[in-house]
RNA sequence: GCCCGGGUGGUGGAACGGCAGACACGGCCGCCUUAAAAGCGGCUGCCGAAAGGCGUGCGGGUUCGAUCCCCGCCCCGGGCACCA
């Protein structure tokens, strides 16, 4: 890209060219790092500063979604959102505020460990030499960050805080009765006060330590359960709900998942649900970002309904959004995994079992063995692909109404899915799409039970109407006629009134899998003792290193084998796993878990370790969180004051991290119970990428365009919209663009495209304009010529000044509100007016360099300097309009008749209702043809529209 | 299928319900130059010679006035999807 020639007397000796663009970057880069420029003061420890002009200023907290340090490196794609945080950062610091803007890394990650695999070089040389080169490359751009904060996950002064707070989640549960996370002594403390009942009532006295213990780890915030989680023999781990594809694949690498019962470290985000969904009306965020939110929590309101089954001393207790429903409960279905499936299913069919209905089996236990087999062996693909035919089993298990005591046939199905209500439902076709799909291939009854206004029509009506065929007069209960609200009220009184259940509240969020079968993770602080229970390492065996292992890789399985269970690389460090310790009772044996935690652990709380990146006793120093972070008055969330990333961590990443947070906050760790109070999704950079006729990707800067047709030399191409990527081959750097243009122009181009918001094209050729722009900001204050300053200390002309102050109003609402493409173009518009001037007057020109200072701050610098101000300008003051000048002398009002304009006037800005109107008849006297106007409405100072 | 977001010149995009198209790219014309590049200046929504007319996905509505608000479609992008 270096096609801008430059030889020498061609050009003017003191241009703005992208050499003296990168020669002014250097040193401003270099004068900026000697300087500190950028430190940003704590209130305490080492990073206080008392004598900084901003310490303790209104504070800004600043921050970007850090990056995975691939090593690919930067495209001009990825400092989008950083150069808009930085632009609007050096803005508000100029606007006198103490602004924290710094840059880490998320470093672990399966890219390096899986380059570790092909090349058996160590994943933490690939990642710090990534790192190395994504510093470079962001320094090249100009950011101000604080450079003493920057942090990456991978660091083991990152990671112990990781493992640190890991181990207060473990030691923590949820109490439902404060809505709050509490020590887990606390919890021990009310069984031995008695004060909290047993699971099956025994006193706490009773029980040998490992039944305690078995209940204590029931309770806590960070678990081991043996459940169903989502297995990928491919990767050879288990994955997050939320990594799994809606076509049941996983996100990395589109290999088949499984559901496979395995034990697995999980987090209880569950008991958050409702404060997580609660607390997104305190959160200044995108409205699409919070719905996200709100349909992945999937709060749902009904009634858990107890069905008796004779014989099982345990009822079948079913969640329903549509309790009213229940007089038309045909049949009922458990999930294939249900606990009680067991317990209900008898040694032979009951008489008058259907045929259809059994699988073919002789009798019960085969049949519902033969379907379990069946539903593990379904990979989520085939499931969500026949989601339209049903398929299960009898039990051969008859559960009974509560209503009216109608005999209600059990089947096994998975349509019902063990993780979300109870894992069981009572089944009203004749109300839900799916139960009548499933009673018409089992030909089960259909019993309506709500009046549609218009009829039935053959399939199952899900909307309002009167309730019909629901009455039991015998056991006090008559829901007919009602309406669907009033009947669910009704129904859930007479529920609770008779024992037979109560109305409830289910989520669909579950709880969050959290161990991974991987190398490059952090490594759990837990041991597993003589019997098999975890035990937390303690604070002062902090950090757990990771054990130096030759071969990184989990154990990958063909990847449609669904019986294969995982195997982690660290049970491969014998040394490590067996290890003898003393926790406090003496030397021991244990053996250490050897699962890492998931990617997501670092990034669920590296924005307090920014605050505070040295501290060696504690995460973060609470004097520095109260400060950076804290509440701005009694209920307002706290957090970061501009959280700016892609929208794709909507509910992965934004949601772990706020679950984190709240649970720091209930254990009085933080004052904020939100993590990030503002949240900006930027848009993306993307790009066209050309096919040749083969489909094989050609080299994208080699394309010309001819008559709206592409071409590859002579051969046609065919244009694709996307991404930027090395396969694609159409990946422009910003090490590219710097060469050719210098840093600044970059930064005012990325800015000037379009809303930070908003996803656009990279269109190379376009760069010139702002590049052109800059060279006559330039031009204003410098002589190219001589290289003496062009600004001269004589007054502006009214013209000039007024502009200047209207431009000057613009750029600084424009920048607080986070529009910098319109406040660019506003600089342009000031520019373009003052480069006609025959010099430019000191009063415009040292204000147009302070407000081009946040999205070009190499040149403004520098010219700030040649101007005679030495320093710095990153904390001059940024201009301030005159609102006396901002007042127009004179107004030009379009006059409209009938809509459409037909003339106009200029009248002096206080001109009064009648003067105007007097003015607009006169003007527009010709098209009324003398006719008195219907009706004329003067808008002060913006038009006049006439009604002929 | 359900839920969001969005459709404005050749292109990226501007417009508190008030002159649609700011600013920029590209294009055309000119200046400078032996020449080219760079730079600078002018023009550039569409139709029309002009006067003028038509224009913000399509069709309606509210309003003195609609890119903006309301209703119904069409298209594009994203999210969710057997969640009882």
């Amino acid at each position: 890209m270096s096609d801008v020639v430059e030889t020498a007397g061609d050009i003017p000796s003191f241009r703005y060219t992208a050499a003296l663009a990168n020669e002014i970057e250097a040193r401003w880069q270099d004068r900026w790092e000697e300087r500190g420029t950028f430190h940003a003061p704590n209130p305490v420890g080492p990073l206080a500063d008392p004598d900084h002009p901003r310490a303790g200023a209104d504070k800004m907290y600043i921050l970007d979604m850090f990056p995975y340090p691939s090593g690919a490196g930067l495209h001009v794609g990825h400092p989008l959102g950083f150069i808009g945080t930085d632009c609007y950062g050096r803005f508000q610091r100029m606007a006198g505020r103490n602004v924290l803007h710094a840059m880490g890394f998320d470093s672990f990650g399966l890219p390096a460990e899986q380059y570790a695999v092909q090349t058996g070089q160590h994943p933490r040389k690939t990642t710090d030499e990534n790192i190395t080169r994504y510093r470079a490359q962001l320094r090249m751009l100009g950011l101000a960050h604080d450079g003493r904060r920057s942090v990456a996950t991978t660091d083991v002064d990152f990671y112990r805080w990781t493992q640190w707070i890991f181990l207060q989640v473990f030691n923590s549960w949820y109490d439902t009765d404060r809505r709050s996370a509490r020590p887990i002594d606390e919890l021990v403390a009310e069984f031995e006060a008695g004060a909290r009942p047993t699971p099956d009532g025994r006193p706490w006295a009773d029980l040998d330590p490992v039944e305690r213990r078995l209940i204590v780890d029931d309770h806590r915030l960070a678990y081991v359960s043996q459940s169903p989680v989502n297995w990928c023999p491919g990767l050879g781990t288990v994955l997050a709900n939320e990594e799994v594809t809606a076509d049941g694949r996983s996100e990395r690498g589109n290999f088949p998942v499984f559901k496979r019962n395995l034990k697995q470290w999980m987090m209880r985000i569950t008991a958050y649900g409702d404060r997580l969904l609660a607390d997104l009306d305190t959160l200044d965020w995108p409205e699409p970002i919070k719905l996200m939110q709100r349909n992945w929590i999937g709060r749902s309101t009904g009634a858990h309904i107890d069905f008796p089954v004779p014989g099982s001393a345990d009822p079948i207790r079913v969640f329903t959004t549509r309790p009213d429903t229940v007089f038309g409960a045909t049949y009922m279905v458990l999930a294939p995994e249900h606990e009680l499936v067991d317990r209900i299913v008898p040694g032979t069919w009951p008489a008058g079992t259907r045929d259809a209905w059994t699988g073919g089996h002789a009798d019960p236990r085969a049949a519902v063995a033969a379907y379990r087999e069946f539903a593990a062996g379904r990979s989520d693909v085939e499931r969500q692909a026949d989601a339209k035919e049903k398929t299960g089993v009898f039990t051969g298990a008859y559960a009974t109404n509560p209503v009216n005591g109608a005999p209600v046939p059990v089947f096994i199905a998975d349509y019902v899915l063990a993780g979300y209500g109870t894992g069981a439902i009572m089944a009203v076709p004749g109300q839900d799409e799916r139960d009548w799909a499933f009673a018409e291939v089992f030909d089960l009854p259909i019993i309506r039970t709500v009046r549609p206004s218009d009829g039935f029509d053959g399939k199952a009506y899900t909307g309002d109407g009167p309730a019909i065929n629901s009455a039991a007069p015998d056991r006090g209960l008559d829901l007919d006629g009602l309406g669907v609200a009033d009947a669910k009220a009704r129904i859930i009184e007479w529920l609770e009134a008779n024992g037979h259940g109560q109305g409830a509240t289910t989520y669909r969020l579950r709880d969050w899998l959290f161990s991974r079968q991987r190398y490059w993770g952090e490594p759990f602080p837990i041991v597993y003792d003589e019997t098999g229970l975890p035990v937390a390492l303690p604070e002062n065996m902090l950090p757990l290193e990771l054990p130096e292992i030759d071969d990184f890789s989990p154990k990958t399985f063909d990847p449609e084998a669904a019986d294969t269970s995982p195997e982690t690389p660290l049970s491969r460090a014998r040394d490590w796993v067996e290890v003898e310790l003393d926790l406090g009772d003496g030397p021991k044996r244990y053996t250490r878990e050897t699962n890492t935690m998931p990617q997501w652990a670092g990034s669920c709380w590296y924005e307090m370790r920014y605050l505070d990146p040295t501290n060696a006793g504690r995460f973060v120093d609470p004097d520095n969180e109260t400060y950076w972070m804290g509440p701005r008055g009694a209920g307002d969330c706290g957090g970061v004051d501009l959280y700016v990333g892609g929208v794709e961590h909507a509910v992965l990443h934004l949601l772990y991290a706020r679950f984190w947070h709240k649970v720091l906050f209930d254990l009085g760790h933080v004052t904020s119970f939100e993590p990030f109070r503002k949240l900006f999704n930027q848009g993306y950079i993307q790009a066209y990428a050309y096919t040749d006729a083969r489909g094989a990707y050609v080299n994208a800067a080699e394309v010309e365009e001819r008559d709206g047709r592409w071409f590859h030399g002579e051969v046609e191409v065919n244009r694709e919209y996307g991404k930027m990527g090395k396969s694609l081959r159409n990946v422009v750097t910003p090490d590219e663009m710097v060469e050719a243009y210098g840093a600044d122009t970059f930064r005012v181009y990325e800015m000037s495209m379009g809303p930070l918001e908003v996803s656009r094209p990279w269109e190379t050729r376009a760069v010139v304009g702002a590049y052109r722009f800059l060279q006559r900001v330039w031009r204003t204050v410098v002589d190219e010529e001589t290289g003496a300053l062009r600004v001269v200390d004589e007054p502006a002309d009214d013209a000039t000044r007024r502009l200047l102050h209207r431009i000057v109003d613009g750029v600084r609402a424009d920048l607080t509100g986070i529009r910098l493409n319109t406040a660019i173009a506003k600089l342009i518009e000031l520019t373009n007016a003052v480069t006609r001037l025959p010099a430019t007057p000191r009063e415009v020109a040292e204000p147009l360099v302070l407000m081009l200072a946040p999205f070009a701050p190499h040149i403004a610098e520098e010219l700030w300097e040649r101007m005679g101000h030495p320093g710095s300008l990153a904390y001059a003051d940024f201009p301030t309009a005159d609102p006396a000048l901002l007042v127009a002398e004179s107004v030009t009002y379009p006059v409209q008749v009938g809509g459409k304009v037909r003339g106009r006037i200029e009248v002096p800005a206080d001109a009064d209702e009648p003067t105007v109107r007097a003015a607009a008849l006169a003007v527009v006297a010709e098209q009324l043809g003398g006719k008195e106007p219907r009706k004329v409405i003067v808008v002060k100072g913006r038009m006049v529209s006439i009604v002929p």
